[in-house]
DNA sequence: GCCGCATCACTACAGGTGTAGTGTCTCCGG
DNA sequence: CCGGAGACACTACACCTGTAGTGATGCGGC
């Protein structure tokens, strides 16, 4: 539920308070600065409209300045866009995505190995594998 | 370039084409039925869309029924939309990506198996593996 | 005490999306 | 030859996005 809806650019504004919170509008521009030359007010829209969307909430603080902070986590937002591109693209399979990525990445020779043994945890995790995540696949 | 960029419905529309072509409006409509219930002017106007966005080419007929074939390949497609999802979310670097599915996900063991077999092969294409890619993290 | 700067809420506006409805034309069956 | 079934191009329209501009307001300095 609360479906968050994050667009691109508002992603790019979650990150400046996931990155470090609270933070005001101004220091948010400031953050931004050097990536997106963004105005002022763009950012404070932005900002309003992430609280409308629960993404963030705002303390306005006795001098009617508003604080912001992340309402929600980042790992959740990320599991919830991974899950929806995992289903747009993939048909909410896994492995295809990630033979995807393995195949047109270039991974280190330490990555590989880092990923490997990662693999190898969720197989002990799982012992015997799901028979088959079909209640996903539909 | 050519930067298609193809919104969640037209994707939609895309995997008939891409599943089976050419074929009419109609036909795709046809297809769709079970999953979105879609008027048939609403594929009409996707279609249409995704005409005039390149990433369908129509052949109008005699009877001047357009018939519709995929223009860009849907690995093209996945490819870039993978590239511009792991630039969001990940700041551009598949291994934090393949890190974050493969933890999320239940994999079999026999997926666990195929995966690092992949990787294996992924390390012999690229011996030494890259330096970093830094190229592509900007 | 007044001025300017920062801040806020509100408004704006064009282009993209989701989801059709309308008016027109054409072809096939009677 | 006419009427209905489909197809087509256009139009519609509300909501989302990106990117601000405006007008009110309050605080800190001179």
């Amino acid at each position: 539920m609360s479906k968050t809806n994050i667009s691109e650019s508002e992603w790019i504004v979650m990150e400046v308070l996931w990155d470090s919170a609270p933070q005001t509008s101004q220091e948010v521009t400031q953050a931004l600065r050097s990536k997106k030359n963004w105005a002022a007010n763009t950012v404070r829209t932005l900002l309003t409209r992430l609280v409308k969307k629960g993404a963030l909430k705002a303390k306005t603080n006795p001098s009617g300045v508003r604080i912001f902070s992340p309402k929600v986590s980042r790992e959740a937002c990320v599991r919830a866009e991974s899950e929806s591109f995992m289903e747009r693209l993939f048909g909410g399979a896994a492995k295809p995505l990630l033979v995807h990525f393995a195949k047109n990445s270039n991974l280190s020779a330490q990555d590989v190995e880092d990923l490997k043994l990662l693999l190898d945890e969720s197989a002990k995790r799982d012992p015997d594998g799901p028979v088959q995540d079909n209640d996903k696949i539909q």
